[in-house]
DNA sequence: CCTTTGATTGACTGGTCAGTCAATAAAAAC
DNA sequence: GTTTTTATTGACTGACCAGTCAATCAAAGG
């Protein structure tokens, strides 16, 4: 019973289908046939819509990356005074939309893709550049010379996924609580 | 002409083809043709040898594993006060023999091995063990309590591999700095 | 109606790869 | 000098998988 206009539907469950194989996989080895059966289709017809696994792949990082920049967005329209800004942004990055096994799981692997997809790369470093930006300036109101705390404070979010990608115990709200104690020790120890 | 006595010789040579072919790909999904071609040999013997692939993956961990525990070893001992310590053990993480193209991407890619194959999980979380306790040891005779500290520069050291891994400039001795200037940030800033 | 268009699939293909095995050859042991 | 042990490989296989294609079905448009 073909019914019409299913494209936009079938796109993101193959996309929301691709991040749960990827995280249940641990891997990006995850068959078009996997994903599309998670999805409830036929695997040609994943790639009729998408052409081919590298772009379902995309799509998926895409996906994420965009879910990820809305919840960083809201966090900072919410932020009442610019002192809030800091911790809104740590604290969306740990968001459940974000911070999630499965997402992880799939943003790790999107990190080894992009060793080898320029396309990959190029998202993700949008992606560090944003957090460089916004964290740069949520500090100036703090500091001189934010760069360097940003800096930081970047690579330890990405840290903090790295070992909450590891498993091990419930990270979930302590990461985040670790992460504004360093931003609050780099305010107070600033050279 | 077969020699006799091959076999550590031909097991140390397909661990380093390993890693360099890993980081030449920038994945796992690297064939045991590939690997034993850059080692000198035929895939079978790399078979005879190691059993599988998934052995030879894991004497490249425990390779990169065990050069890197050297590595902190030797700076320890070399540390003449505890105040060194906290410096030394930092500058370890970054040193040449750990913090080179080849080797970040395999340890990126071991993370990777870790979601699925319990003994890879299992050594990293022994690497990370160890950092801690080398970390919280180092930052005693700077505060008092350096558990929350030791867990977020080792977070810190890893976000650094992270975004070591996708590229960029020449992180190299930038980012044992940046950490250092964080330790430094932490020690001075406790609550 | 009838035809175009979008949705959907089963079946097929070409290629790749881990792992096996029997065979060869040289050193070592007896 | 024969036997055992170690090193080494080419050739094979069984599985898996991305991507293709022709066919089917039903709604929409005329």
């Amino acid at each position: 019973m073909p019914k019409i206009g299913m494209e936009p539907q079938r796109r993101a469950a193959l996309v929301q289908a691709t991040i749960g194989e990827i995280g249940a996989a641990g891997s990006l080895q995850v068959t078009v046939g996997q994903i599309a059966r998670r999805a409830g289709v036929s695997s040609a017809l994943a790639h009729h819509y998408f052409g081919g696994k590298a772009q379902i792949l995309s799509a998926a990082m895409r996906h994420i990356l965009s879910e990820y920049s809305a919840e960083v967005r809201a966090a900072l329209a919410a932020a009442k005074t610019p002192q809030d800004r800091l911790r809104a942004i740590i604290a969306a990055n740990f968001a459940e939309s974000c911070f999630e096994a499965d997402v992880i799981s799939a943003w790790l692997n999107f990190y080894v893709l992009a060793q080898r997809d320029p396309e990959a790369g190029r998202l993700l470093r949008i992606y560090q550049g944003r957090l460089r930006s916004n964290l740069t300036h949520a500090l100036r109101v703090h500091m001189a010379r934010p760069e360097p705390a940003a800096e930081v404070l970047g690579a330890l979010i990405d840290g903090m996924y790295l070992r909450a990608a590891l498993g091990g115990a419930g990270f979930e709200q302590g990461a985040a609580e670790q992460v504004m104690a360093c931003a609050d020790a780099l305010i107070r120890g600033q050279t």
